[in-house]
DNA sequence: AGCACGCCGACT
DNA sequence: GTCGGCGTGCTC
């Protein structure tokens, strides 16, 4: 009897078992029908010979319902990623495989009426620029595009990083190979597909989460098939099989939208080191503040850097000028301040000075406020101390009224009114929002027209493009956002910028939160001005101007950054020298779930002593979860920690064992290298 | 994830 | 009496 070992779309992690009883053979790779339950499922073949005496004995085996003949075999390079991801983000395969296909049948080939607009419009040749001699010895550096090679080009905005991913998928595709290029949320920068387009003409397909399920299928089947040569695509354009792959890039590689942070949560950036070095491909990575991931395998050789320092046209960097919140807070109290004495409490009088400025030059102006997450931050209004984790140097988070909890390990302590490291400070919690500063704005420029920009106003492809043509057509003075307006814009009009209150990210429960404000200093500094001779103008408003992330900013000193961050990063055994886990469990009984917490830290902890292996795997927690109750569901987590690579994936898969002892009513969901740990 | 099985409230 | 609410548990 011929059995085959199926990977199954439901959520059950092993494969199971078959009997094969179809004409032919059957192959790894191929897809199947099978029943499950009382259903059917579409599975994957992962082992077409499979042994009669494993577990399955314990079933009562059934047959294999049919092949399944319209979808293609999946390559064994292909599978082995596909393996490689369940494996390592511990995630069931079958869940896994199904992400490789697209949701619908190919397309019937009859002519498809439809009247929505093209996926991938159609743009305008362009003629390539001259590259300079920088842009020429990278690409030179990077040399033959034949086996598995991982590049970083850190180059500053504007240096043509992109004019450098042009120049390696036309030798790629004369090579008679395809190309992945992977973007941080396509649906918010058409711009760059329209430049692919304007180069490579129709040879490009683009996936992302904003199609419909028959566009989505379109696109998958006409880069398959090989009709379109590079596929341009969010995170999930992974997935998609590419029989003939020459090369991957990652634009923007450290950004943190690459993460998943749910179902399957993989980081895509890695997944596609993988990917590459699985099907023998050369990977390319850029950015202009990487994430100290990539960094630290240029520096151990792993990857190879690249730099471009110069940019292309020799626009003139913007002014960059911090403002002292505390010192700006004292002039008030003294009453010695020159401007307006009804300032709302978030706006300097420079900043003040430099809006209306800006608005009477009848130019646009710009403000952030990078409050990513619900946390908040306690900090001395006199002194600037901030309350940190004596154990994880990481800020403390303000629960209830006075409660102060890290939310790495157990540590908690109370928040007195007077300040722990000053006489006469007052500790106050941050609590700003865009919308206080749009109201303010509005009362105080009525003639100016304000726009918010942030995640609730602003969700879709159209809202963003709306937004954009709006600022491109001067229908706007002051724009009004969030980080989400940092990234990637470029308005001709815009030379004001201003940073409202950089220390919510600076002191974000996170260990990331250095890093994540370095790049957001370094980004939205590039901003403004970019089309003025005189060069733009950025005001940075803090309680911490010494903020040492703030000062490698100013200077634009990533590798002095680096050097710094990377040490603090070692002592505390964090990314990218140690790995951490997330173990997070929901459920909507408090007592279940802090009983399935408790349980799953004490078999953690017997699985750590039961074995050598596991000696420098740390266990931290359980701790209640930042949210500590969400959509009606209490949260608690448990994170490990290991400095020895690889260690956590398997370690979870054992801790969760057959998961038959979590107590009902909760579920626990892993997370392999956690971006967040809200 | 589906889908069935199972054990309690308000309908003809 | 029975229709159906969704809690619980299983799928080779």
């Amino acid at each position: 009897m011929n059995l085959v070992e199926v990977a199954v779309d439901a959520p059950i992690y092993p494969a199971l078992t078959y009997i094969w009883d179809q004409e032919g053979i059957p192959e790894r790779g191929l897809s199947v029908e099978v029943p499950l339950g009382s259903r059917k499922a579409k599975g994957l073949i992962i082992n077409p010979s499979a042994d009669a005496d494993a577990d399955s004995t314990n079933f009562k085996l059934k047959k294999v319902s049919g092949l399944i003949a319209y979808r293609p075999q999946l390559s064994n390079s292909f599978l082995k990623w596909l393996e490689w991801m369940a494996d390592y983000y511990v995630y069931p395969l079958g869940r896994v495989t199904s992400l490789a296909f697209p949701p619908l049948k190919p397309s019937t080939g009859k002519r498809n009426a439809t009247r929505k607009k093209d996926v991938v419009k159609t743009v305008k040749a362009d003629s390539p620029p001259v590259l300079t001699d920088e842009q020429k010895s990278c690409l030179d550096a990077i040399g033959e595009l034949d086996a598995f090679q991982a590049h970083l080009v850190h180059g500053v905005t504007g240096s043509g990083k992109t004019e450098i991913y042009l120049h390696l998928l036309e030798k790629c595709l004369a090579q008679g190979k395809q190309g992945l290029v992977l973007v941080p949320e396509i649906a918010l920068t058409p711009q760059l597909v329209n430049r692919f387009s304007a180069r490579f003409g129709d040879q490009i397909a683009v996936i992302h989460s904003q199609l419909t399920e028959r566009e989505r299928t379109n696109q998958w089947w006409s880069v398959h098939s090989g009709e379109k040569k590079i596929l341009i695509g969010a995170r999930s354009a992974l997935f998609c099989p590419i029989t003939n792959l020459g090369l991957i890039v990652v634009d923007e590689e450290h950004e943190s939208s690459y993460k998943q942070e749910e179902k399957l949560k993989y980081h895509a950036r890695d997944a596609a080191v993988v990917l590459a070095k699985l099907t023998d491909c050369p990977i390319v990575l850029g950015s202009a503040t990487p994430s100290l991931e990539t960094w630290q395998n240029t520096q151990s050789g792993k990857y190879k850097l690249h730099v471009l320092k110069n940019r292309v046209s020799n626009r003139p960097l913007p002014k960059i000028e911090v403002v002292d919140l505390r010192q700006e807070r004292h002039d008030r109290k003294a009453n010695v301040s020159t401007g307006p004495n009804d300032l709302p409490f978030w706006m300097s009088e420079k900043l003040f000075e430099s809006l209306t400025a800006c608005f009477e030059r009848k130019e646009q102006s710009a403000l952030f406020l990078n409050r990513r997450g619900i946390a908040q931050t306690v900090l001395c209004q006199e002194c600037g101390y901030v309350y940190e984790c004596p154990n994880c140097a990481i800020s403390l988070t303000l629960h209830g009224k006075r409660n102060l909890v890290c939310h790495y390990c157990d540590y908690a302590q109370l928040l007195t009114d007077q300040c722990t490291n000053c006489p006469d400070g007052e500790p106050t919690s941050i609590g700003l929002g865009t919308e206080q500063i749009e109201d303010d704005l509005n009362k105080m420029f009525p003639e100016a027209r304000v726009l918010r920009a942030d995640r609730d106003e602003i969700s879709s492809r159209e809202d963003m493009e709306s937004m954009v043509e709006k600022m491109e057509n001067h229908e706007l003075d002051i724009l009004v956002g969030t980080q989400m307006i940092a990234k990637g814009l470029d308005f001709e009009k815009l030379t004001m910028v201003g940073l409202v209150l950089a220390d919510v990210g600076f002191n974000m429960p996170d260990f990331r939160s250095v890093e994540k404000s370095f790049q957001l200093l370094t980004q939205v500094s590039g901003r403004s001005g970019r089309h003025v001779e005189h060069g733009g103008e950025v005001i940075i408003q803090t309680y911490n101007p010494d903020y040492q992330a703030l000062e490698f900013a100013l200077s634009g000193d990533f590798t002095a950054f680096a050097r710094s961050e990377l040490e603090v990063r070692n002592q505390l055994s964090y990314s990218p020298f140690g790995r951490l886990a997330g173990l997070r469990i929901s459920g909507t009984k408090l007592d279940q779930v802090k009983n399935t917490a408790e349980r799953l830290r004490s078999r953690s902890e017997k699985l750590k002593e039961s074995s050598e292996h596991y000696a420098d795997v740390q266990i931290l927690g359980p701790t209640e979860a930042p949210l500590a109750k969400l959509r009606g569901k209490f949260r608690y987590h448990l994170l490990l920690k290991s400095r020895t690579p690889n260690r956590l994936s398997a370690f979870c898969r054992q801790v969760l064992g057959d998961s038959r002892w979590i107590t009902s009513g909760t579920k626990v969901q892993v997370d392999i290298d956690p971006m967040s740990l809200m």
